[in-house]
DNA sequence: GCCGTTTTCGGCCCGACTGTTTTCAGTCG
């Protein structure tokens, strides 16, 4: 059963960490890749989100190919060009620009141009498509594995799935092969019973449980003198493959303290312990209590693998990479395994041009090193006691971790022009919550006190509406019920003189042509209106064109005061409808001029972190607001805003950008702003 | 495939680790 489910979301997401990286962008669509179907209304005949979506694939499938790997990344850096520009794409190409791009030159641009224009693909793109068994892109998921020794198997195997390639393990017909071993052999079957479990990465909220807890253990080691979470951790991507850490301490306890960490609970395997690198696979053994991942509804929980999930969980690893170096090296080596690889690029680059070399060891002239290389080398760094002081000799602000993902924030510091990032202490109230009049836990009662114990000034209270039975919708006459307790609350505050309040919304589902639950007279009566997805089925096979204008439709009605989990991905789950998301923010924008208040949730859930954090830049930049909602089912659910803060700060969000900053006056007049 | 130009073609970030090899290829970040 476990499996079963896990097959079938396997189709959907793989790790290499370009794939996964379509994923997270939830470009990626159903199971198998397949170029767009043009759009029937014309030109333009593509999205940016598919052609973006479709560089990438080319590219991907070139490297399966066996192509010249400069050529496969001019596909993938053009694919990033366009999926980060911020103008509006079809007026790039139509109007001839698109070749101005840099990344873009003759042979991508007239290939794009033809796509949406005229809307056909080139020939050679889709002979890769046809000819590249799908089976082959979902190996690329395994851990050590990518397209070159994949093109092997395929060609002197003939495998081609992830099932045959299983079969061909167990026969021992791997290990035979030229380049591979006994030990490759176990490490793909290794790495298929991972890609089953977790699709080979695990969420954020998880990572960081895994990893705080790592660090921790560690920090009370003798002689440790530094110690961070690095990597994707540190970054706070939605999902991390494994934990790094990185630790500083004198040379001559390198030893010593090596040894105290393989004694550490929690260590479930050791993979490998070198001189500098340890390799581990925790499991969950490393908590001291048992961790509560509370209460999901039900279609989250149904996404992840229904009642199994908690098993899977409770049974679960996570590979954790620890490296010990000199204290004087540490902010190097911290920089370094932060990343992320195209930020690194970056910075080497920067380097470069000032006659420095940056690695993990230091920053150092290259007039100094003749043929010293790596750790040799260092001797002649630069001295740095932080990571700011490495970001200073090469002329530029700290950057913090977050934004490291080369998105335009080395520009931005160069211009010295960094946002100011929100923090979590900004957060005044929340408007995405639930009660028992649905699916929640609490009492309306219960979580107003829990919002209070948070400092809270506020708190939404938006209950599933009567169309989503599954969730337990609550009817007009319960919804307008719960609206005179809430009231009554607020006024008992008010006569005490406690200034917090409570906001009464739904959280309406989307219906038919956009339309809202609920007539006229309901929902004016209400404070604000979540809209969102709940019919996945019926979004997930719709073309993005038809989804986008429904969400359109959607926004355009008075009574909609902001858009919930705007692609309805749960992360390691399913991934999103295909939207234009583009077009839907920009429409909410042109709103906003014009004097109607729209705002587009950021779901702080670590299952969804949706709106992804690479659109709240866009958001930003089109004048929407944010709105960090922890989506809570439970008491406990509340305090998931700290991960959309997460995610709203890698986003390059300031406290100015998110609605749930603003006073509850504030926030009153703007959900005053219907039309 | 893109870029930059020495305008016709060479260079494209770089190092560690692993498991294969017997000096290196593939993978990863």
């Amino acid at each position: 059963m476990l499996i079963d489910i896990l097959f079938k979301t396997i189709g959907t997401n793989y790790r290499h960490n370009q794939v996964i990286e379509i994923f997270h962008m939830n470009m990626g669509g159903g199971g198998v890749w397949k170029l767009p179907r043009p759009r029937a209304k014309g030109v333009p005949f593509f999205s940016r989100n598919q052609i973006a979506t479709t560089l990438h694939q080319v590219g991907v499938l070139l490297e399966l190919k066996g192509a010249n790997p400069f050529r496969t990344r001019s596909y993938f850096n053009g694919s990033r060009t366009i999926s980060t520009l911020t103008e509006d794409f079809g007026e790039v190409v139509i109007s001839g620009r698109l070749m101005d791009l840099k990344g873009i030159g003759k042979g991508l641009g007239s290939g794009i141009t033809n796509a949406v224009l005229e809307g056909e693909w080139p020939e050679d793109w889709i002979e890769l498509f046809e000819k590249t068994p799908s089976g082959l892109i979902v190996m690329l998921g395994i851990p050590n594995l990518g397209p070159k020794r994949i093109k092997l198997l395929n060609e002197e195997l003939g495998i081609t799935n992830i099932i045959e390639l299983q079969e061909s393990c167990e026969a021992s017909e791997i290990e035979d092969l030229s380049g591979f071993g006994k030990k490759s052999q176990q490490k793909i079957l290794d790495g298929i019973q991972l890609l089953k479990r977790f699709n080979a990465r695990r969420r954020l909220d998880i990572g960081l449980l895994y990893g705080n807890a790592l660090k921790e253990l560690i920090s009370n080691i003798p002689k440790v003198e530094q110690i961070e979470l690095a990597g994707s951790a540190r970054r706070k991507k939605e999902s991390i493959g494994d934990l790094d850490l990185v630790i500083g301490a004198k040379s001559e306890h390198h030893d010593e303290i090596s040894n105290s960490i393989l004694s550490l609970p929690g260590i479930a395997d050791i993979k490998g312990a070198g001189d500098s690198k340890i390799s581990l696979i925790l499991d969950t053994s490393i908590f001291e209590n048992e961790f509560n991942l509370g209460n999901l509804d039900g279609g989250v929980l149904d996404a992840i693998g229904g009642e199994d999930y908690e098993k899977m969980e409770a049974t679960g690893t996570i590979d954790a990479q620890v490296r010990i170096v000199p204290s004087n090296m540490f902010p190097f080596t911290l920089a370094y395994f932060t990343g992320s690889k195209e930020h690194n690029i970056r910075m080497r680059q920067r380097a470069l041009d000032r006659g420095l070399k940056l690695n993990e060891f230091g920053l150092i002239p290259i007039a100094k090193i003749d043929d010293l290389k790596g750790i040799e080398a260092a001797q002649f760094s630069i001295k740095a006691d932080s990571e700011e002081d490495i970001y200073k000799r090469l002329d530029l602000p700290y950057i913090v971790p977050e934004l490291r993902e080369d998105l335009g924030e080395i520009e931005a510091g160069e211009e010295n022009n960094l946002p100011e990032l929100i923090t979590i202490n900004s957060i005044r109230g929340a408007f995405h919550n639930h009660t028992i009049l649905s699916d929640g836990e609490a009492t309306l009662e219960q979580m107003a006190d829990e919002a209070q114990k948070l400092n809270w000034e506020y708190l939404g209270i938006s209950d599933h509406s009567e169309s989503l039975k599954i969730a337990n919708g609550a009817n007009a006459n319960d919804l307008l019920n719960q609206g005179k307790l809430i009231e009554k609350y607020n006024s008992t505050w008010k006569e005490k003189g406690n200034d917090f309040r409570l906001f009464h919304g739904v959280e309406s589902d989307i219906l038919e042509n956009g339309k809202l639950d609920y007539s006229e007279d309901v929902l004016r009566e209400l404070d604000y209106v979540v809209a969102s997805v709940h019919a996945m089925t019926k979004w997930n096979n719709r073309d993005e064109s038809e989804n986008t204008e429904d969400l359109i439709k959607t926004i355009e009605n008075k009574y909609t005061t902001m858009l919930g989990h705007p692609t309805g991905r749960i992360i390691q789950g399913r991934n999103g409808y295909e939207v234009d998301m583009h077009a839907v923010i920009r429409t909410m924008g042109d709103m906003n001029e014009n004097g109607i208040f729209k705002a587009i949730e950021l779901n702080a859930s670590p299952y969804r972190l949706d709106l992804d954090w690479r659109l709240c830049k866009f958001a930003k930049m089109c004048g929407v607001p944010v709105s960090i909602n922890p989506d809570a089912h439970d008491l406990m659910g509340l305090r998931d805003v700290r991960f959309g803060t997460y995610i709203a700060r890698k986003g390059w969000l300031e406290k100015s950008d998110v609605l749930n900053t603003k006073s509850s006056e504030e926030v009153a007049t703007l959900f005053s702003k219907r039309s």
